[in-house]
DNA sequence: TAAGAAATTTAGTTGTGTCTAAATTGTATA
DNA sequence: TATACAATTTAGACACAACTAAATTTCTTA
């Protein structure tokens, strides 16, 4: 029966794909938590994108949801989205790049395919976004990724700076400041093991920095040959 | 209280400044008709514009409706955002003239201040959308129209045409097949009288074209000095 | 100016997506 | 394994913006 979902059903998409990635599955309380509205309002969608026609999730009681290959598609598509509007306004209206992420929030449920074709072309079909994340291609398939996070990268191992999986305008201000976007050259100095910070020389800066824990397992670097 | 708009009360704020600057208000029926929804829906949503505060609609019972202040910069707001979004299209993205209407219907909703005003710089602060429809300035402020309707233009008379009143995809594909558009010269030859057809020489054509009535009234000229 | 037609409003219903409060289920541990 | 705590679901309510059907008001014209 197909129908066009709504901005809430693709929100919740949206949510369940990024949970389900980290985590195997998303829970009634992480989906809560990450859409900013009550459990006991998370349920209720969750019955009813299950029950769609075709399911758009796999619902368990007390178990969680994962996406469905419909359910995948429709998410991949709002990722493709967001991920070419943030590039597009960086590139062609000169956003910063801790800027972009809400006002794409709003646009990628509204632009048609024939846009979303558009700005790919005037992109010239990127494969990443401003923060280094992968952009579906137009058959929603995505690059193979090879990165880990900086935290686990050994001390002495140059590494380059790939991607940032984080929108909080505050962390990317702050990784600007410390020049520190992908593309970056880095090489870990030392981990501590009590407040789990890491010493990181960037390339072409004189002195070390210290990153905090939240900054480093939300920084993924690629080895250098 | 001040608190955002939605998309339908944005609508219909829309709809009231055109209809009530083509006919002096807007009637129930003719909003219900233009909005495509039902004459009994519109009239609790002009009871809520009404009584908002501050209110955004003059309104009294089967008198119809107008815009306060508050409601007009609200409308005037959307069709700024509606045709820099246009001109956009059309000019950055390669949309054709008939198919920019539709993706800003939507996309006018959903643009932030910011990114009109980086939109509106980088087209050059342009005061005319694709079809012609003047683009409100920064304040809101509504370039002077000299144009008259294309049917009142006398014969003999040379003539550009400035603005198209009209979204409808069926008749911008037939006036770009004509070759009318914004900045094209032409010259009534004659009215016919018994069907309001007009005969038109167009400039850099061989042989005059025959427009009908609903295109005559529509197309905005101004004379040539 | 009275009757019929047209426009508008009222009253009550629906579907979405949220909420709160209360009940239930699952999990961890003592 | 009993129990306590956390997570989840159920039940019932609400705001919004649409709808239908019926009542009312206004307009037109004979």
């Amino acid at each position: 029966m197909k129908v066009p979902l709504s901005q809430a059903e693709q929100d919740y998409l949206k949510a369940i794909y990024r949970l389900s990635n980290r985590y195997g599955r998303a829970a009634t309380s992480q989906l809560a938590n990450w859409l900013e509205i009550k459990p006991a309002s998370v349920t209720g969608m969750l019955r009813k994108l299950a029950q769609a026609d075709p399911p758009l999730i796999a619902y368990k009681k007390h178990k969680g949801a994962t996406l469905t290959p419909d359910g995948e598609r429709a998410a991949l598509e709002m990722i493709r989205h967001h991920r070419l509007i943030e590039l597009y306004l960086h590139e062609k209206l000169g956003y910063a790049w801790d800027e972009v992420h809400e006002e794409a929030e709003r646009l990628e449920h509204a632009i048609s395919e024939e846009m979303e074709a558009r700005m790919a072309a005037a992109l010239g079909h990127p494969c990443r976004d401003p923060h280094g994340d992968p952009i579906p291609d137009h058959n929603l398939e995505m690059i193979a990724l090879s990165e880990f996070p900086l935290s686990e990268l050994g001390p002495g191992q140059p590494a380059v700076v790939r991607r940032v999986r984080d929108e909080e305008p505050s962390l990317l201000q702050y990784l600007d400041l410390l020049g520190i976007r992908p593309s970056t050259q880095v090489t870990a100095v030392a981990h501590n093991k009590h407040d789990h910070t890491l010493t990181l020389q960037i390339a072409g800066q004189e002195r070390p920095v210290v990153i905090p824990p939240r900054a480093a397992s939300e920084l993924f670097v690629d080895l250098m040959e």
